[in-house]
DNA sequence: GCCGTTTTCGGCCCGACTGTTTTCAGTCG
């Protein structure tokens, strides 16, 4: 039986964050081990990449690490009936404002459950009354200063969480306050960390470590940046800060001799660190932020790590890049030494996906830049040739003999501007291919009829209207037009765009296995507002040898400069050269298309 | 409750900071 309305994986997780705060009131120390099960559990769902009911109707929630049998009743049951009876037992006595209240940042379990229960806060408002009557503060164990963090977290809660900033804004931010932190001449290295220097398409925090001969120095420095607007911690080894827009930024100092460690452990990921202090624990050996203990619980047994090679040398494992960094395989590979070499932006040679401003009544938006300059743009960016990929001709507003005549006019325009490449501007080896960005309509048909597509070197296909069908229709939808024979490129797949959009449903599997049957092309799109197909599905996709191409998406001649965006996907996705498409030569490439 | 490159039993990452405390609890990353 199904039910009739789908548990989402936030939802699931969710709920099994719930449970584990229930075990920690229940009893934090008998439940210890249960609520790291359950919180990791959580984390695991978060970041799977197929829906877990979907999972759970194949039988393959063994897929999913971190669910056990016993867990895997319990979805079970929720799966079949809606609810659980052991999750509904442990969490019946606890009022639902416990689990609200969890979600400002600074109060977990513990305060959350004490505000709720010894203040009867049945609201957010209720809360704040408390507070302006100064009620939070006579409880025992809080006090003033308590207080006025927690009033400080809730307003700042009810801003709204801010959405997660784009890559390129975090980057241009860090670099402002690296420039910052130069001015201090104590500081001897400094990096980013976290997210930023794992290269993740979304930053939460902005994190830095520095090497200072003067740590405390060095921190103090920072937290008088200039657009701080607060100071929220300021301790002997890490500050922080809050910038205007709720932006958090947070700084590690420590001196040269032990860097390696310091930059290792606030790199992460989590659940890349977690995984490798297990494995050293096993070796007999701990690892921290301060070194290497030989001796795990004796102090003097540190061995300090001046370099991360040197941090991963000492476990016998290769240096990690820290866009693999995630735990999904990289610990293994490293031990085996078979990390892959991951592609880099000097290797990209070409562009497929560039909206010129050649107007050929595009259903979408046109480019704004002219096809010479975008041209001229590409060989300053030693490219080898690119792709013109403006929307198709707008269906609504064109009969069939119309879109034809478009599509032949623009390809005699690219011709003479081939020839013109040649003979005018005296450049060899580089040529422009003609392609086109055509709507997989709803019906999965498109909106060219044959003979406009065989005006076509090859096509670009995605979705842009109808994201909300059900995943059925929505990948028979996609399949039907990766059977097209000009069909070559599958750009931005999900069609996510970050803090505005999820990405539709689609049965990977299938999707995958066409582009293997046919040789279709994945785009990983370098649009920063859009970062698709996501890395933890590029990773998918290399393991299955599917091939990918990472386009800019341009539509005015900057863009092309996003190149790099793009490739930090690859990057966390696995992608060595030869996975991706764009990487080849005109030569080579001329054969395949 | 999960999991396996010394284990199907016996482990489970490590530390900073804050506030309310005189040695620790709570929260976070």
């Amino acid at each position: 039986m199904k039910t009739s309305k789908k548990m989402t994986n936030l939802q699931i997780a969710e709920l099994l964050r719930d449970v584990a705060a229930a075990y920690q009131l229940k009893d934090a120390n008998k439940y210890k081990f249960q609520v790291i099960a359950y919180q990791r559990a959580a984390d695991s769902v978060e970041h799977a990449t197929s829906e877990l009911q979907d999972l759970w109707e194949e039988k393959k929630l063994d897929d999913v690490p971190g669910l056990g049998k016993s867990l895997q009743e319990h979805l079970d049951e929720i799966f079949r009936t809606g609810k659980s009876k052991h999750f509904e037992e442990l969490t019946k006595d606890i009022p639902k404002m416990v689990f609200e209240l969890m979600k400002i940042p600074g109060i977990g379990v513990k305060t959350s459950m004490k505000l709720v229960k010894e203040l009867k806060i049945k609201n957010l408002d209720e809360l704040k009354r408390a507070i302006s009557e100064s009620k939070v503060a006579k409880l025992e164990g809080f006090g003033v200063d308590s207080q006025e963090r927690i009033s400080k977290a809730l307003k700042e809660y009810e801003k709204k969480a801010p959405a997660r900033m784009l890559l390129p804004y975090a980057s241009q931010i860090a670099s402002k306050i690296l420039e910052w932190l130069k001015e201090d001449k104590n500081i001897e290295i400094m990096n980013t960390l976290g997210s930023l220097r794992r290269q993740v398409s979304t930053i939460g925090d902005i994190d830095f470590a520095v090497a200072s001969k003067d740590p405390n120095y060095s921190l103090t420095h920072f937290t008088k940046y200039p657009k701080a607007t607060r100071i929220l911690e300021k301790g002997d080894r890490t500050a922080s800060i809050l910038l205007a827009g709720n932006i958090r930024v947070d700084l590690m100092a420590g001196k040269k001799e032990s860097y390696g460690s310091l930059l290792q452990h606030f790199t992460g990921g989590k659940n890349h660190n977690v995984a490798l202090r297990e494995y050293a624990l096993k070796k007999g050996l701990s690892l921290s932020d301060y070194g290497i203990y030989t001796k795990p619980g004796d102090k003097k047994s540190l061995k300090e790590i001046s370099t991360e090679e040197e941090f991963y040398k000492f476990l016998n494992m290769d240096w990690i890049p820290p866009e693999l960094r995630e735990n999904s395989g990289e610990i293994e590979a490293s031990l085996e030494h078979k990390l892959p070499k991951l592609v880099e932006l000097q290797d990209i040679k070409g562009d497929f996906h560039i909206h010129s401003d050649f107007d050929i009544e595009t259903s979408h938006d046109l480019g704004s830049s002219s096809m010479v300059d975008l041209v001229k743009k590409a060989i300053d960016l030693n490219y080898e040739y690119i792709a013109f990929s403006e929307h198709n001709p707008s269906k609504n507003k064109h009969n069939e003999n119309e879109i034809i005549d478009l599509l032949k006019k623009k390809k005699d325009t690219i011709d003479k501007l081939n020839y013109s490449i040649v003979k005018d501007m005296k450049i060899r080896g580089f040529k422009v291919f003609n392609s086109l960005e055509i709507d997989i309509l709803p019906d999965g048909k498109l909106p060219v009829p044959p003979e406009g597509m065989n005006t076509l070197d090859f096509a670009l296909v995605s979705i842009h209207s109808s994201f909300g069908q059900p995943r059925e229709d929505m990948t028979n939808r996609v399949l039907e037009a990766l059977d097209n024979p000009k069909v070559k490129i599958f750009a931005h797949p999900t069609a996510r765009k970050l803090n505005e959009r999820n990405g539709v449903d689609l049965d990977w599997k299938k999707i995958f296995a066409k582009c293997k049957e046919k040789d279709i092309w994945l785009e990983i799109n370098a649009d920063p507002a859009r970062l698709d197909l996501p890395d933890i599905l590029v990773h998918e996709a290399v393991k299955k040898g599917i091939k990918l191409v990472i386009d800019t998406d341009t539509h005015y001649i900057d863009s092309m400069d996003n190149m790099k965006w793009g490739v930090s996907v690859a990057r966390r996705g696995w992608c060595e050269k030869s996975d991706i498409i764009n990487t080849r030569s005109l030569k080579d490439l001329e054969v395949m298309i």
